[in-house]
DNA sequence: ACTGGGTACTAGAGCGCGCTAGTAGAGCGC
DNA sequence: GCGCTCTACTAGCGCGCTCTAGTACCCAGT
């Protein structure tokens, strides 16, 4: 790597302001007490609109921001809501995306912390508290013991998690419905050798495993029925789609574990010769971002990302603000979207 | 949606525990002073091997945990490094991940804000400088103006970026010689029509689209230079496709904007009965995650995400330590990744 | 016995804010 | 004149911590 002095910037030179501005300094300027600040600034009533006008210019002219830590500590609402994420997951992204707003309406803000090969739910998690948050959203999966604990400590809501033991507010889709969609999409398309790759221990594995295995049986498929295991990536599909294909007789239709593997799946076919979805239907599950992409097109199960946005907050919001009631379990319905993966199979 | 009751967690009940404890408990359970225990956990030199042990114990015992924003408030240090990065861009979590263990190791926190489409840019830096961020790294793009504010305040490193006027630290791959290195491949194995479809004006685009005209002309094969224009995203590629494969003759060789623009490119080109690499070869640039995968296995131009996390908060935290020094632009050196997607074209 | 210099610890003043309790003054009825 | 209420503001404590300037004590050395 090469190092190289790079231009001055013009002007003050990039002289750091010695110090920020406080609420002292603005209420000097404005020649009132830093009560009367604090006042406006929390848009409490008790100061006159003239006053009020007065401290905005002035806090404006200095450049003065209230300081969120000092807040914090003072007053014992924080108004702050942490949510810890996964980075390698896209889903996270797109619920975080939906978060935001919903938090700003109701006047809370949000803290992200990421859980990351070198920084643990735990620590991601601790890195919240510490931050007096008041209520958290956990999107990255924790084990049910550790939810517990938190649970203890502050408002907290899990994200497609069923553990229902931890005393924590629930937020997740109905799984179970969401595969019978699919699974009625592909048999009403005259298919019945359907294969399910699923998503091992990740987050609505095992409802889905589950859904998948009594839709086959309603349709009196039972003896079809096989579930290859996989994991949420597109190494799975990959693997998934390797161990069929070597196997000589490839399945007229494949429900994937989520859209990750749907992709691994999709593109191992199509390498292999087998095209979609004239050999083969492929179906994913969560309907992110990449499903909607006019080369990849992907039929899938879509996850109500807005719903549970707009639930996840709303529950640690009013737990905050009215805490003592029994956690509950908020189910969002899931809905098939057909796109262009999906076809009859061949021989009908 | 549905909502029904969750089970009861059972024992104590979810009883939220009244008030956190503090220095003052531990100071009292463990009978020394508030000064001793705050310096046990700073790990101030002062304190008895024994006395510090007993303080650690009895922390342990109540549950204690220092408060961040107390903590942050009463020092001038806070040891928090701010980081903003988009949802969507797998490479900004990929250089988070790096991000973590090397601020750590240097002892500094890591808060995250994330831009997406109701939260700009400017309202994520300022989430993080209220909290008291000791220095930021920008991973999302910042306007060169903002960034020149945002840099008089604070410590700033952005990651990508040329604004060489703005006088912040900045820390970027050597792009001109990745694209060069890419070409070069190309060419050797035997291209000629080689197309560009380049990133609009995301970061680094400017300097890879001057960079291939640059190495074009060299090679002699000026007249063959074609910059189509697209952006950071799989719908590029796909575009791309598209309005190549409409004039009827293909480029042999493309050199996508990114991964992603190669992605999209990728399977628009394989949908049309273009076979990669016997029909055209296709090169992306970042080396991210997916590239990798063996189903799409891509050749592409790797960028230093180790370095770029490392030399990132390096510079923060040297320019926080000791203030002062003009500032610096770090240019880290990209490598070609030669993989699946690139090969002699059909006619040699 | 008196200093000198450690080590182990403590007192107490902030950090920037929120918030309760209070005051000063204006307006009003009687 | 008096009390009353209402608006517009202020004093000052405390949030949980850091950190400077101490104090108390012990063990040399003279």
């Amino acid at each position: 790597m090469q190092e190289k002095p790079a231009q001055r910037p013009g002007g003050d030179g990039g002289q750091r302001s010695e110090r920020r501005p406080t609420m002292a300094d603005v209420a000097a300027r404005a020649g009132v007490s830093r009560a009367l600040v604090s006042l406006v600034f929390r848009n409490a009533p008790g100061a006159s609109e003239q006053t009020r006008e007065r401290v905005f210019q002035v806090a404006e002219e200095i450049g003065y921001r209230p300081d969120s830590a000092a807040r914090l500590l003072a007053s014992s609402r924080t108004k702050v809501l942490g949510v810890t994420i996964t980075l390698r997951h896209p889903f996270h992204a797109e619920i975080v995306e939906r978060i935001y707003p919903v938090a700003e309406e109701l006047g809370y803000e949000i803290l992200l912390s990421a859980v990351a090969p070198t920084h643990s739910e735990h620590r991601a998690i601790d890195a919240l508290l510490d931050h007096r948050c008041e209520g958290v959203i956990l999107l990255a999966e924790v084990d049910e013991h550790y939810l517990t604990t938190v649970g203890k400590k502050v408002p907290a809501v899990a994200v497609s998690t069923r553990a229902t033991g931890a005393g924590v507010d629930l937020v997740h889709s109905a799984e179970a419905k969401g595969v019978r969609q699919a699974l009625d999409h592909l048999i009403t398309l005259g298919h019945k050798k359907i294969v399910h790759i699923d998503g091992g221990d990740g987050a609505g594995s095992t409802e889905r495993r589950r859904a998948y295995r009594a839709a086959m049986r309603k349709h009196n498929l039972a003896e079809c029925a096989r579930v290859i295991p996989g994991d949420h990536t597109e190494q799975a599909g990959v693997r998934g789609a390797e161990l069929m294909l070597s196997e000589g007789e490839l399945p007229t239709a494949v429900l994937a574990s989520n859209d990750r593997c749907a992709l691994g799946l999709l593109d191992a076919l199509r390498r292999a010769g087998v095209r979609v979805p004239d050999d083969a239907s492929v179906v994913g599950y969560d309907d992110s971002h990449v499903a909607t992409l006019s080369y990849i097109d992907l039929t899938t199960v879509h996850q109500d990302v807005e719903g549970i946005a707009q639930r996840a907050v709303r529950a640690v919001v009013e737990r905050i603000e009215e805490p003592g009631s029994d956690p509950r379990e908020f189910v969002l319905e899931p809905s098939l979207v057909v796109r262009g993966t999906t076809a009859p199979p061949r021989s009908v």
